[in-house]
Formats: C-alpha cells, structure tokens, sequence
DNA sequence: CTTTATTTGTCCGTATGTATG
DNA sequence: ACATACATACGGACAAATAAA
C-alpha cells in the first residue's frame, strides 16, 4: 500500500504510479488495468480510480473500451 | 422479499443471508448462486449482488467462474 | 462449426449522503 | 461555495467464457 501525500489529490497520485509502471515495463503494452483492481489495491472510491484512469487515457497511456476495461497503450506516448 | 435495514449496505444483508443458507444447508455444495437470480429476488442492482457475492467469495464460500456462475463451495470455509 | 442462451467481467454515467480542507 | 474523497446504489451497454442445441 502507498503513502499518500496529503498535499496532492489521491487520483493524481494514483495516476502517478500507474505511469510508472507503464514507463517501466510492469504493465506492459495491452495490460488489463482494471478500475476494481485500483480499487482494491490503492483503497479509494471509484471515482478517485476513474479520475486517475481519465488523466493517463487523456495523455495517450491507456486506451479504454467499454466491456472490456482499460489496457496499456499499444505505443506509449512519451513526449 | 426481505425487508433491509436502512441502517446498513443492502450488498451485506444480502451476504448475510445467502450466508445463511450455505450454513444451513439450503444451498448445497456445488449449488449455483445466479447474480441475475439474486437481483430479481432480493429487488437491486448487479453491482450491489456483485458486491455481495465478493465477499462471500472472499471467505471462501463461493467459487465464480466466467460463463459458468458463482457456485457453493464444495468445502465451506468454517474458520 | 455455427448459433443461441446463460453467466460473469468490465466499463459508463448518474445519483444521494457524509465529511474534510 | 468549491474541490476532494468516501461509501453506497441504480441502470445500462458491451465483451468474454461456457455450455448446449
């Protein structure tokens, strides 16, 4: 369980952890990252999950389908 | 129908009483416990019996399998 | 093999109520 | 008033796995 930095929004930091992983090759590309699985693993609410997954599909990271959930973009974007 | 508690989450009364019937023998080991079934009986929400169904999960009193159902285990957890 | 039905898995959107900063 | 955050709950859509016809 991380830390939370009680200056910053939980969703950012969530976020945060989530590119890291990405960047570093823990999720690989086409990576299941399923908003109960943050859930239960970072201890929030669904809507903390839901902004942090907004935030990385906005920058390219994960790609999201309905019924299906959010995976680890084929081609990271990285700049 | 039962009557809930507005006092506490309907996903635990809910829990409470598919408990209640593994214990008593009402559903037997092996037994398909349907979330279509129990939303239509007890009147709510998937993500309410999903909520439910976790839990029991979680002690070891159901086994889910995709495309099969959640099912009483064959032994129930009494610890 | 194809089709159909059943069931779980997941996300989408919304809403209410409570609490903190 | 507003943003953040939790917990609960509803209803819907689509995807995947399984089983049977």
């Amino acid at each position: 369980m991380i830390e939370f930095d009680p200056t910053r929004p939980k969703w950012e930091q969530i976020a945060d952890v989530i590119r890291d992983r990405i960047r570093s090759g823990e999720y690989p590309p086409r990576q299941l990252v399923s908003e109960v699985q943050l859930e239960a693993e970072f201890g929030v609410a669904r809507g903390t999950v839901r902004k942090a997954t907004a935030a990385l599909r906005e920058e390219g990271l994960l790609v999201t389908t309905q019924g299906m959930g959010s995976f680890v973009a084929e081609k990271p974007a990285d700049g």
